[in-house]
DNA sequence: CATGCCAAGTTAATCGATAAACGAAATCGC
DNA sequence: GCGATTTCGTTTATCGATTAACTTGGCATG
């Protein structure tokens, strides 16, 4: 079929040959809002049809430096936040023709920068963070050095000139502990999120603002550490239940988490809902599903990922603003997992 | 710092020149097994350290036509199942230097059509594809015709010359019916997957053979289609349940179906486990977490994810056998739903 | 000593798209 | 009518890594 060239790829060469022009008007063409005439123009589409081109971004990269791809490094994939999340991204980087590589650190900080590296290497042109627990701040400020755009999504990593984009978290867990405080509930807990995590500093501050204001004082046997999983929600329900004077309620660090607690709970005859109340953050799916149904706060993961999506295309674009931190609204939804007033 | 190049980034020649060598010395330097002398290769490994050095992967797929990016097609990425999936196929392919461009067509095929064009344009070396809905077989023999290769994921499209790593539906199906049978079901239905997706024929084979041993006639009614969602479960439950002679158990699609006829279950006081069996596929996360927890078959989505990226890299590696369609097995995992005996 | 051979490096062409710089024809202004 | 400007296109250098083909020096062999 195609003449004499090895590879059997359709280059522009062959494009200009069957259009009868020079390579550079084919690219030209190509391009929008270009110098070339309509007629020259179609006759380039024509000849792009009958040749089945197909645009080769790598070498297009090479010379102009621009992937029109990113990076979305994520923690936990099998978290339905963070599958949202992807989605939200997806949707409107796919709009502007950006290519996303969703990338799972599962939470190891040696694997993101790693996956940083490789992330590089592979040229991306931005990058949406949801930085690991313990996140080498250098591995990401090369890249920022590289002048590649990074937006911080979620969760963050302080130092880093970067954008942040983040559910308002003091703010909600502030809302969601004086409900808690409302219904009657003296003695609550916090549980899980690890030490130093941005998400937990937040949301424990606005816990322990609700309580200042209560009149409570903090009791640090009520708000155990621990990685986010679904295991820990329960382990951490029972670490809690244990101690001497227990808790009436827990906040969880979120939904996954108590949904672990929420079977604990009743592992241990807790009756959530009247006797006890265990509340969490995200309102993933299976939260207004489970029974008792969960009351927490609902995070539209989605939108975030939309917003940090459209923050990184007006980067790309060139915006040199100072770094923002954009809050992103949130509110409580009120199930059945905290009951009404609580039983004494 | 760099001396007078324009771009900020350190290329193979600024490498050389640091080291006091040719380019292509350092290229060779930087492969494996080539005749560069250990003394040289060693002085080209401090200038790559000394300068920053990062390899440039367009360039090199610009010569050499790999670019070590291989794409991962999935149609529900907020589906735990595909979550797990894709974690898999991570794994393996990040174990051999291969980046995964994730994307997620939302069982749409217009777009996925639009996506497998961006990917070919992105350069990916293969493709793993669980195809969407009404897929386009053409779009994909595209790109199995320009020499990439192609593994079909967990369901797949008839028609392709290319590899499929799917569990054994039609096993799992029949041994699913025959436990049913066992407890003394004898109105069975099959609830949801879309009319003529390979997932949903299998199953819907091993149904009909188990129910067929029994001598229990198939009934349509009994047996209606529907997109794979939590809500069409709970919609497809009820449509079953409103005909005049209703199965007393129902097998659904797969597990977030399940759940969502569970819910409807609930809803219409139907006793779950006892008066009613409803079971599932994949044995997601939240199969063994719901309440009742789920009489499901225990897919292993990992373990898919990574015999796919498995038998990808045999391809890319220049394996260039038939086609081969791989089974991999799965195992009944009986949990409350089921009930025991039923009650008459 | 001439010849062949190997080991270690280098030269230079190549992949495909882009855009700066340039050229040529057409149109305009006065 | 003649220089100036606009319009539409082409020529060509470039991005950075790879590798076939070639050079060079060292060593062994007959």
């Amino acid at each position: 079929m195609a003449s004499g060239r090895k590879k059997n790829s359709v280059a522009l060469v062959d494009v200009a040959r069957e259009a009868g022009v020079s390579t550079a008007t084919v690219s030209l063409a190509l391009q929008e809002g270009s110098r070339i005439s309509a007629e020259t123009r179609e006759r380039v589409r024509k000849a792009v049809e009958k040749t089945g081109y197909r645009y080769n971004r790598f070498a297009a990269k090479l010379r102009t430096g621009q992937s029109r791809t990113i990076g979305l490094l994520i923690t936990d994939i099998s978290n339905p936040y963070f599958a949202a999340l992807a989605s939200g991204v997806e949707t409107v980087l796919d709009a502007h023709g950006y290519m996303t590589f969703l990338v799972n650190s599962g939470d190891q900080s040696a694997r993101q920068s790693r996956q940083l590296s490789t992330l590089m290497e592979h040229g991306v042109d931005g990058l949406l963070l949801s930085p690991a627990e313990g996140t080498d701040v250098h591995s990401v400020s090369e890249l920022i050095q590289s002048g590649r755009p990074v937006v911080q999504v979620s969760r963050w990593v302080a130092n880093l000139p970067c954008d942040i984009v983040a559910p308002d978290n003091t703010a909600m867990a502030k809302e969601l502990t004086r409900h808690l405080l409302m219904l009657g509930h003296r003695r609550i807990g916090f549980l899980g999120g690890t030490e130093g995590r941005s998400a937990r500093i937040e949301r424990l501050a606005g816990y322990s603002q609700a309580l200042a204001a209560a009149g409570i004082p903090l009791d640090p046997a009520l708000t155990p550490t621990g990685a986010p999983t679904r295991d820990n929600g329960a382990l951490l329900l029972r670490e809690v239940m244990a101690i001497d004077n227990p808790p009436t309620a827990v906040i969880c660090y979120h939904d996954l988490m108590a949904l672990g607690a929420l079977r604990a709970a009743r592992d241990l005859g807790l009756k959530v809902g009247s006797d006890f109340a265990i509340v969490g953050f995200d309102d993933i799916t299976e939260a207004a599903l489970s029974i008792p149904s969960l009351t927490t706060v609902h995070i539209d993961a989605e939108s975030i990922g939309r917003a940090a999506a459209t923050q990184l295309l007006a980067r790309l674009d060139g915006d040199e603003a100072e770094p923002r931190h954009l809050t992103i609204p949130a509110h409580l939804v009120v199930r059945e997992s905290c009951g009404g007033a609580r039983r004494q």
